[in-house]
RNA sequence: GUGGAUGUAGCUCAGUGGUAGAGCCCCGGAUUGUGGCUCCGGUGGUCGUGGGUUCGAUCCCCAUCAUCCACCCCA
């Protein structure tokens, strides 16, 4: 067993089993972008190592630990994305898309983080995200939490999910907090544990989150981030919650809620879920208004999100939110009985897909009984089963046979079979 | 990176210090061309890997790898 090569820890196959629900998953996305203006991006999943070090932060766990990085063969340092936003960031800037306009972007693919795999976090995993450039004012910070809300109702997830959202302030007013922040924190020292000791340096905010019961108390009284924002954000953050209200989405008002990544300021969210263990947060996201700028570019203000499909796909199966649909089989199944037969189905399948672009059919191949034939039919999980026997094959006719009703079997002439055949598929 | 649990057939799992079992799946038969139910038979395993203890290890001990769950962190 241990001579065997195996998949990388962490990085999972996609059975056949699995790919029906990830398909629905993925038309929804493409279903629902498409609705909201939004085109799709697609970016390289390797880029420089310098692009995540100066977007997602220095100092981030992300960076620091959990990046797959590597020299090229020329000595440059690369690394397969963490994350989708920094790329999407540098194509749209790289491609002239952020010149004096707006942009509706979105993406979806593989992201990479070297992190212990558990529940519903691997190592390669699957974001959808979007990102829109250029609007600053709140309207956009509610039109994208709103197209995510349609997801989840268009899953049936909606009544699962729980909307949390935050303000960071401003990027100035957001560092004069974190320093009246270390200053609270630095007078209860003795009340602090490792772990936030740690974070007192690195990301003091990220303490406010702690799950450590013993400094609950100390906690409480901690400075209020809501409370310590400039006007504009406030104002800003007001006049989306608003919105909120007027859209009938319900929300959770978290001060203690932080993104991890460095690049967010003003407005952020998290849509969570209690039915999938640890790893409750589903999708992501807010405002990072200094990204662009920080990346090089001209000021540009912009808001989005990403949300990880694995936890997705995994919460729709343990909602049992699999969509009947996604386990069909096709909708026939065509034996042959016999080396001559076996050419003529070859040949009939073609016809039949020729004439009829939307039937889905699986020929027969490989030989065997007629008996396992019409098992193998069975268990494919088609409708109806297409005879091509001795008998058929001598009268040109074809049998039909149906698996999953109570109706007679049927013999047609071949002509006649695809008319027949027209009619059940309507 | 830390902690805990688990590695036996393709899958789900029993099992014993004396060279391995069930159910499901798959194949064949009962039924010369008719699946699902039933019955009968069959294929399939270096018991994760390496070492140690022992006359003998799948079982006991150590190491290692992998998987799962939790912490950290995050989608």
């Amino acid at each position: 067993m241990s001579k065997k090569i195996q998949a990388i820890r962490g990085m999972n196959d996609l059975l056949p089993e699995q790919s029906p629900l990830w398909q629905y998953f993925e038309q929804q996305i493409q279903s629902l972008m498409r609705r909201y203006g939004y085109l799709e991006i697609r970016t390289p999943i390797l880029e420089q190592t310098a692009l995540f070090a100066r977007s997602i932060g220095e100092v981030t766990d992300i960076v620091e630990k959990e990046m797959y990085t590597f020299a090229d063969r020329n000595g440059d340092s690369l690394t397969l994305r963490p994350e989708g936003t920094a790329s999407c960031v540098r194509a749209a800037m790289e491609n002239g898309l952020l010149h004096n306009q707006t942009q509706r972007l979105w993406y979806q693919g593989p992201m990479f983080r070297h992190e212990r795999p558990q529940k519903g976090r691997y190592r390669q995993f699957h974001q959808v995200g979007i990102e829109a450039f250029g609007m600053e004012g709140p309207d956009i910070d509610a039109e994208v939490i709103l197209l995510s809300a349609r997801l989840w109702k268009a899953l049936g997830l909606f009544d699962h999910v729980t909307l949390e959202l935050n303000s960071l302030g401003s990027l100035e007013a957001r560092r004069a907090y974190r320093e009246t922040l270390v200053a609270y924190f630095e007078s209860h020292h003795e009340v602090l544990d490792e772990d936030s000791r740690r974070r007192l340096s690195s990301n003091p905010l990220r303490i406010l989150d702690s799950k450590n019961p013993d400094m609950a108390e100390m906690l409480a009284g901690a400075p209020r981030l809501l409370e310590h924002l400039d006007e504009a954000s406030r104002v800003h953050f007001a006049r989306l919650t608003e919105l909120l209200d007027a859209a009938g989405i319900p929300y959770r008002l978290n001060p203690r809620l932080v993104r991890g990544l460095d690049y967010y300021s003003r407005t952020v969210f998290e849509w969570t879920t209690t039915a999938l263990g640890s790893q409750g947060t589903v999708c992501a996201g807010g405002r990072y208004d200094g990204l662009v700028e920080q990346l090089g570019g001209k000021p540009t203000p912009a808001v989005g999100f990403a949300m990880g499909i694995e936890r997705l796909i995994l919460l729709l199966e343990t909602l049992d939110l699999v969509p009947a649909e996604t386990r069909h089989g096709p909708d026939a199944y065509l034996l042959a009985m016999g080396e001559r037969a076996e050419q003529e189905a070859l040949l009939l399948g073609e016809r039949l897909r020729d004439v009829l672009p939307r039937l889905t059919l699986q020929v027969h191949c490989g030989g065997g009984g007629f008996k396992s034939q019409i098992k193998k039919a069975d268990r494919s999980g088609a409708r109806l089963a297409l005879i091509l026997g001795e008998d058929e094959l001598d009268r040109g006719t074809l049998g039909l046979k149906f698996l999953r009703e109570e109706r007679e079997q049927e013999t047609l002439p071949r002509e006649a079979m695809i008319e027949r055949l027209e009619e059940l598929l309507r």
